[in-house]
RNA sequence: GCUCGUGUGGUGUAGUUCGGUCCAUCAUGUCGCCCUCUCGAGGCGACGACCCGGGUUCAAAUCCCGGCACGAGCACCA
């Protein structure tokens, strides 16, 4: 992480502004990630602001506000020091807007947008612009107390034309909408778009260090401005550059809202979706997901990455904590011989619940000739190793023990007696598929919910386990 | 088109502020080897990069100029 600019040591006031319009995203979590170190290393405070001011393009989610709250804490490891809805802020920002006009540094414009876009882009002036303060608070009265419908006034900040970025001329700062707000209903009919919001909020909360995506660079020139025109100083401004999973592309969360009210996906846990609760529920620990972004660090490099590079940082996280077990796929069921003339044979094996002992305690086999499973393509091989027990030779749906020692380098294969196996099934998702691959799995201290590492296969989580039939299982990664 | 930003191995990343200590860091990936005992685990090793062209300099990934490529913004969304 960089050092920030202009900071001292505890008092530093970072924030994480989210639209509460879905759950996040693991885009989302680099913000998440990223102000919370910060502030974890400088001594200093996390702001968590719902902006929630738009009630018509990205309606907020009323569970989302709760949700995120948590996924916040889940991600970071702590707590959000301030949580605010800006939503509950509205009297604030009209106070501020309707200063701005008395001031004569914002005005009412009437114009539509097609006219004022044309008027923008040949740096000229608009009509409203000239209007005395008197008639933009009267037009200001109008469009606070609903008499002007949506898209016919909007308030917005002086600037200068000449700016050579059309995008920052005149840029509107609030708007009309009477669509009902989920949270505080019709009161208001006046809303501030983001750049507005955010920046008299920024100033309110004392933020001194924005972090966020490059996306808003010309979102902080204009809110430069608007601080100029107040007399304030804008907080010290770090970026980072675009993210796209390969996996995954981006991370729309309107765009999986409908995806999910059409039933494409189940939910906004679905594995398939990059959600922080559906890769949580896969497996995922938080630590990972942190440990991801910090190594992105702070670039503004618009960055492709595939989602083995979060897998392997989850696999480092996981893998001493997560017990080992057998999971036979289309298991071949073969008789397991055992001669008498077998030296060291034992009828029972203890195997740890990890090789390295990270975990505590064992899985107790007991073995004595009768059926095995073992998957088809190391039956195949003839010669091999049932791991944690002998060398057999299989011929003919026979797997005749030959040693118990090692005997030379034959692969070891991972196997299962029939006592102690249960159907399993495994759900592995491919795209927008989900593959399902059935199979046994060694049924012992299985609980819900248990991430374990397959033998051989790879990481999976032990999902439901009916009192009857096949134990779900959901994979995780290699 | 205009505005802004970014260009280091397959993918990311360090180094660029104050040019030499950089025949360029680390991770991941790929390949190989090891493992009296799992693997897609772990250990060890190998492979592989400074966008291009000029310039300044004894010396440039680092400075200057010019290209090129990629991305974002140009919403009465966030």
């Amino acid at each position: 992480m960089p050092e920030l600019p202009n900071s001292i040591e505890g008092e530093v006031t970072l924030r994480f502004a989210p639209n509460p319009n879905g759950p996040l995203t693991l885009g989302h979590s680099r913000g998440v990630v990223i102000n919370s170190e910060l502030a974890e290393i400088n001594g200093g405070r996390v702001v968590l602001r719902f902006d929630d001011t738009d009630t018509r393009v990205k309606p907020p989610e009323p569970s989302a506000y709760s949700q995120i709250e948590e996924e916040f804490e889940w991600i970071s490891g702590r707590k959000a020091d301030i949580v605010i809805r800006a939503s509950d802020r509205m009297p604030v920002y009209l106070e501020y807007a309707e200063k701005m006009i008395s001031e004569g540094f914002g005005y009412v414009c009437r114009c539509t947008a097609q006219k004022f876009k044309s008027l923008r882009d040949s740096k000229e002036e608009c009509p409203c612009r000239a209007n005395e303060i008197g008639m933009n608070l009267e037009h200001w009265k109008m469009m606070v107390g609903g008499s002007i419908p949506e898209g016919g006034a909007v308030v917005r900040v002086k600037t200068s034309l000449n700016l050579p970025n059309p995008a920052l001329r005149d840029w509107p700062a609030l708007r009309i909408q009477h669509t009902p707000h989920p949270l505080v209903g019709e009161k208001y009919k006046v809303w501030p778009l983001l750049d507005f919001q955010s920046a008299i909020e920024d100033r309110l909360q004392g933020v001194t260090h924005i972090v966020r995506g490059k996306d808003l660079m010309d979102s902080t020139r204009k809110q430069t401005i608007l601080y100029g025109h107040f007399g304030w100083e804008y907080p010290e401004t770090l970026y980072w550059g675009r993210v796209k999973v390969l996996e995954f592309g981006g991370f729309s969360t309107s765009g999986m809202k409908l995806e999910i009210s059409e039933g494409k996906y189940t939910g906004w846990d679905d594995p398939r979706l990059p959600t922080i609760s559906a890769l949580r529920k896969r497996g995922f620990s938080s630590e990972a997901i942190r440990d991801f972004w910090l190594e992105l660090g702070l670039t503004q490099k618009d960055i492709s990455v595939p989602m083995q590079s979060i897998e392997a940082k989850n696999s480092s996280t996981i893998d001493p904590i997560s017990e080992r077990r057998s999971f036979v796929r289309e298991p071949n069921g073969l008789i397991l011989e055992i001669p008498e003339a077998i030296e060291n044979y034992v009828p029972n094996i203890s195997v740890p619940k990890h090789p390295d002992g990270t975990v505590a305690g064992a899985r107790e086999w007991e073995i004595a000739s009768g059926e095995i499973v073992m998957e088809e393509s190391d039956v195949e091989l003839a010669n091999i190793r049932l791991k944690g027990f002998a060398d057999v030779k299989i011929h003919e749906g026979v797997a005749e023990v030959i040693s118990i020692e090692r005997t030379d380098r034959r692969t070891i294969a991972h196997w299962l007696p029939v006592e102690i196996t249960r159907e399993a099934v495994l759900e592995i998702p491919e795209g927008d598929e989900i593959i399902r691959v059935s199979g046994v799995i060694e049924n012992i201290d299985l609980a819900e919910g248990m991430v374990v590492q397959l033998e051989r296969v790879g990481f999976a989580k032990i999902g439901e386990i009916p009192s009857s039939g096949a134990i779900v299982m959901s994979w995780l990664h290699g």
